[in-house]
DNA sequence: AAAAGTTTCCAAAGCGCTTGCAAAATCATA
DNA sequence: TATGATTTTGCAAGCGCTTTGGAAACTTTT
């Protein structure tokens, strides 16, 4: 059933049914209810393609998803989706999915934008310094960060949590505690949401007096097996008492390390995770429950999606920086320094 | 820049170029490599409404994404859409996402279906007698389902793994160890991949002669505190020596309440998880590695979407149900009874 | 009752591509 | 060189929707 046989049907114009069912003023009520009935009844749905054909507007958001074999998907991924999901099917426009390898990241956006196959795109991961940004802002192609820059050549519009900040009062609730020697398992600084962290911790060690090496930083791709030799080599070589982990997989491998060394969570190491609050790894959960700093990520993709659902290609959003605060919730995986 | 103004730069008509640029035969090799010079120079991408709505074909592949705020998002569908997406990637077409509360579901695909936004769908952990596919048969939009329902009224096209097969060699490796008494971590029975691994369990123990009653069996949500709860019961209110769970996460549980209890994984409890190839959440990681069965379920997604990327829209696909056979990779986790 | 203003509807022109059919150009054969 | 066969190209008609510019029908005003 399409618009032409439903206009037959109905015996009106396909302009009067496409305005009725498009909630233009311009058609009477006695007219739009029979109409939209009759729709109903016939099952009918417009033609997406020919609608967007028609209308200039894709109706879709883009997610560049980057896979290669050897980086494995991040699970969170999924539960940021999740949130982005319900926020497009609200605004009943989709999520379109653009797998892409990393070397052809780039290609993708400019295929996405010139297909017209999305209105609007989010970035996420983003590097410090991501070309990204530039290339989206140069064609046009709207876009929401999901993260930050560290660059201000660019405006550009973000979603962001309070990393530094988050990091710095967790830091700080350590050095309270006596802690004066502490280790960080955090990602590759060269992605924005590890620099902030490091800058959190940095500015609270400066705070209360203490020394730059009064932290032992490791950086590594966010994964147990990194995190568990990481801790190890923290424990062996170090004389750290509180840890911090940049994720709660890192805190999976850190807890694995430091059961096998002998020590005690919460007595011998104080230790703190971040938590994006995912269902199947929860921080309340650890045989110790663990101290967190805490920002559901799928908030995030609904926010994201939902500031973007509003605008249409090409006309750009206000650069306007959301950073939310980011929870410290403390459990028994913390305790005074000996 | 469009085709019509291609055309006019290239002083050719709309049709060679298009002719050029899809490949087809009656094109001079000398005007295509014009064509296509040109077309790149130029950064000419055919707008993908326009292809669709004049060929008819979405160019996509729909994945319906239940979420609902009370059920946490399943981190292993990214890695399905991982491979998934590749093969799309390949095939030049697209993962396009549908999200959905699971009210609105069987109306999602209608929606998909009816306003042609997809060639076909996946249909992914389905119930035993799926809904989905008498409606996906019905209206005529093909579909590929990931795992099997069990009903046999309607024929039906599916990849899925041996999981009767993989979890009646689990069992019998358990038994042939001298275990009489096994605890079974599985998910809803509805679900048919819980369905056919209870099966594989049930058959291992009448081939070897032993009671139904022999293997005490936990249905519920596949997560770490259903599974933490369920091994605690299990080993205060039975004699097990054996415990099989469903997937790591449950493995995750089990294994903090049997250490909990004191119980030594491969001495006083022998444990035998299913793997299903998830890069944080590795099973030779754990502080005991784990004996598994194993089946990557990127892969499926990899070959669901490559089947699916040939077809078009109304032409069904072969019945063809493809079982892949499911690994046992042994581990330290097991080990003789006492 | 005619003029002016409203409301309701319609015909037709796109949107940018593909493709059946016919025409033109090229080649092969007699 | 003429003729038919073959390769290469172009014209124009869709694909199913939205939307502009009016026309037609109906109300209100004078």
């Amino acid at each position: 059933m399409d618009l032409k046989k439903l206009a037959q049907e109905l015996g009106v114009s396909q302009t009067t049914v496409s305005r009725a069912l498009n909630g233009y003023p311009e058609v009477s009520e006695k007219t739009r209810k029979r109409v939209i009935e009759a729709a109903n009844t016939y099952g009918y749905r417009p033609h997406s393609a020919a609608r967007r054909l028609a209308t200039g507007q894709a109706g879709a958001i883009g997610f560049v998803m980057t896979i290669n074999d050897d980086v494995p998907t991040d699970p969170l991924m999924m539960e940021f989706l999740a949130g982005a999901g319900a926020a497009a099917a609200k605004a009943g426009i989709d999520i379109h999915i653009a797998p892409t390898a990393k070397e052809d990241e780039l290609e993708t956006y400019r295929r996405l934008a010139g297909s017209r196959q999305v209105d609007s795109v989010i970035i996420s991961a983003p590097a410090q310094d991501d070309p990204r940004i530039g290339l989206c802002t140069e064609i046009g192609l709207p876009f929401i960060v999901h993260g930050r820059a560290m660059q201000d050549k660019i405006p550009y519009p973000c979603v962001d949590i309070d990393n530094e900040g988050g990091f710095h009062e967790a830091t700080k609730l350590l050095l309270n505690m006596g802690h004066k020697q502490i280790g960080f398992l955090n990602g590759p600084t060269y992605l924005t949401f590890a620099a902030h962290r490091e800058k959190g911790v940095r500015s609270a060690l400066a705070d209360t007096g203490l020394p730059e090496d009064a932290v032992t930083i490791h950086n590594g791709a966010m994964n147990e097996e990194f995190s568990y030799r990481s801790t190890l080599q923290l424990v062996e070589e170090t004389q750290i008492s509180g840890l911090l982990c940049s994720s709660l997989i890192l805190a999976v491998g850190a807890v694995r390390a430091l059961r096998e060394k002998g020590l005690v969570i919460g007595k011998d190491i104080s230790l703190i995770a971040h938590d994006d609050v995912f269902a199947y790894l929860r921080p309340d959960l650890f045989s110790i429950p663990l101290t967190c700093t805490r920002s559901p990520i799928r908030n995030a993709g609904y926010r994201i999606a939902e500031r973007l659902s509003g605008i249409k290609r090409g006309q750009m959003l206000s650069c306007e920086h959301e950073i939310w605060p980011v929870d410290l919730v403390v459990r028994k995986s913390i305790g005074a320094a000996a």
